[in-house]
RNA sequence: GUGGCCAUAGCUCAAUGGUAGAGCCCCAGAUUGUGGUUCUGGUUGUUGCGGGUUCGAGUCCCGUUGGCCACCCCA
């Protein structure tokens, strides 16, 4: 049996590295003032064609529950926030700030960097029109991937603004309805033959390729840059108008965050959905909001690629899976006064291990070694004696066992 | 969803159509109480699964499942 295609199994190594960026996450956006919360795996697909049309049906886990209802795994928690904030928002001083980590499936076929189930960290912010809003979520986006070990040399953040598109199309008399069409144009033309491209767009392709030429100008997008400036991050970002984001709900600034080797799919992206809430809203809730995510199996990849993340990771992996103490029992019939050691230490915060089945002492020192054991402890023949050998130096010493506690704490400072 | 390539031990991979192997890992030993290195020995496969061709199939053919890549889509 293996597990379903696009699903993944966490051994204890994969657990350790997932525990990492999720701890990363966290840490990061509560230094940002932001806080967590969490919403149901499992909603109404309704909820998701009401957002996104009829045609995500398709790439959604769903199915009919016992009670009849059509339900689906969830693919984004953006759906799920707006109807959150929109039951919920009069509880909460504006503008919320909050963050979510969780797992997220779509019935796609799998490849790299992207599977069936993932797991993402959502930050939103609720409640503020202002760009400066943009700027702080940017600013946090950038450093969540910096704290991971990545510089402006790994990777970029592309963004864009919707409006600068559809004042764009307000001004060449497109009607509304066409807008979605085009702006996917938009977002694909970097991916195919400008040719192509050119076909979709008809007349409108020779000003919008004389935009993409042009750089694209919006004095909007350089008030983010500048603000961005102000903290120092701006060499993180690029404005790029071609970035548009498949979505349909976004409305203002929109961005992307691409390793800059070009090798995997984005990283992160998110943007500005300020007419969600309320479309998603029965009370006729209206706020302003915007957000981004970031997936874990992308960001996992690309610090799989670069070293200096790599060996950070490591480093932390290293420290956090180490046993403090692994209790040696030399002489079985030692091992009651053993056990009441490993409980004593335990009840000291202490990260102890012990062998459950009698193993020759050779054996237990390797299994110490194995689980990264900082410290042996002997019980033996010496009793009340117990022998504490630094498993790095190799020095050891022999304590009497009321010292015990003393000598592991002087050893472990 | 469409197309191409691939599938051999727990892992990484060998094996001109002629008796399935190596390295790593794991387990056990090296005068019975001291790890990392070393040495010796050992376990493991219906060659993904199901058919077919052939005296004989890991090898060739068909199907199927799974993986990788591109397209599609992108949350």
């Amino acid at each position: 049996m293996q597990p379903l295609p696009g699903f993944r199994d966490f051994l204890p190594a994969d657990c350790a590295a997932r525990n990492y960026t999720f701890a990363k996450w966290r840490e990061m956006a509560r230094g940002y003032g932001f806080v967590e919360w969490d919403g149901p795996i499992l909603e109404p697909t309704e909820l998701y064609e009401k957002k996104s049309g009829p045609e995500i049906v398709d790439q959604l886990f769903h199915f009919v529950d016992k009670g009849e209802r059509a339900v689906a795994m969830r693919p984004e928690l953006t759906p799920t926030l707006a109807r959150v904030v929109a039951a919920h928002e009069r509880g909460f001083k504006k503008p919320l700030k909050w963050f979510s980590i969780g797992q997220f499936f779509r019935y796609e076929k799998q490849q790299r960097g992207r599977l069936r189930e993932h797991f993402q960290l959502n930050c939103d912010i609720i409640g503020e029109a202002g760009l400066e809003a943009d700027v702080e979520l940017l600013a946090l986006c950038v450093d969540i991937l910096r704290s991971f070990g990545f510089t402006e040399k790994d990777l970029v953040v592309r963004i864009s603004d919707r409006e600068f598109w559809t004042d764009f199309l307000r001004e060449n008399k497109v009607p509304p309805e066409q807008w979605p069409q085009i702006l996917q144009v938009i977002d694909k033309s970097e991916r195919e033959p400008r040719e192509k491209t050119a076909v979709k767009l008809g007349a409108l392709a020779e000003p919008i390729f004389g935009i993409f030429d042009g750089g694209g100008k919006s004095a909007k997008l350089e008030e983010v840059v500048n603000g961005l400036r102000l903290r120092g991050l701006d060499r993180f970002v690029e404005i790029d108008v071609q970035i548009v984001r498949g979505l349909a709900y976004y409305t203002g600034i929109v961005f992307e965050v691409f390793d800059r080797a070009g090798k995997l799919r984005a990283i992160a992206g998110g943007g500005r959905y300020d007419t969600l809430i309320h479309q998603l809203s029965d009370a006729a809730v209206s706020l302003p909001a915007l957000g981004f995510a970031m997936g874990d199996v992308v960001l996992g990849e690309l610090i799989g690629e670069i070293p200096e993340a790599r060996s950070r990771m490591e480093l932390s992996l290293g420290r956090e899976g180490a046993l403090d103490v692994y209790v040696v029992v030399a002489k079985e019939e030692r091992r009651p006064d053993a056990l009441e050691q490993v409980q004593r230490l335990r009840e000291h915060k202490l990260r102890v291990d012990y062998p459950l089945a009698p193993a020759k002492v050779g054996k237990q020192f390797q299994a110490a070694e194995q689980m990264g054991a900082r410290l042996a402890v002997l019980i033996g023949d010496e009793w009340p004696n117990i022998a504490v050998k630094d498993l790095r130096t190799g020095e050891q010493q022999l304590v009497e066992k009321d010292q015990l506690l003393e000598r592991i704490a002087s050893v472990l400072k």
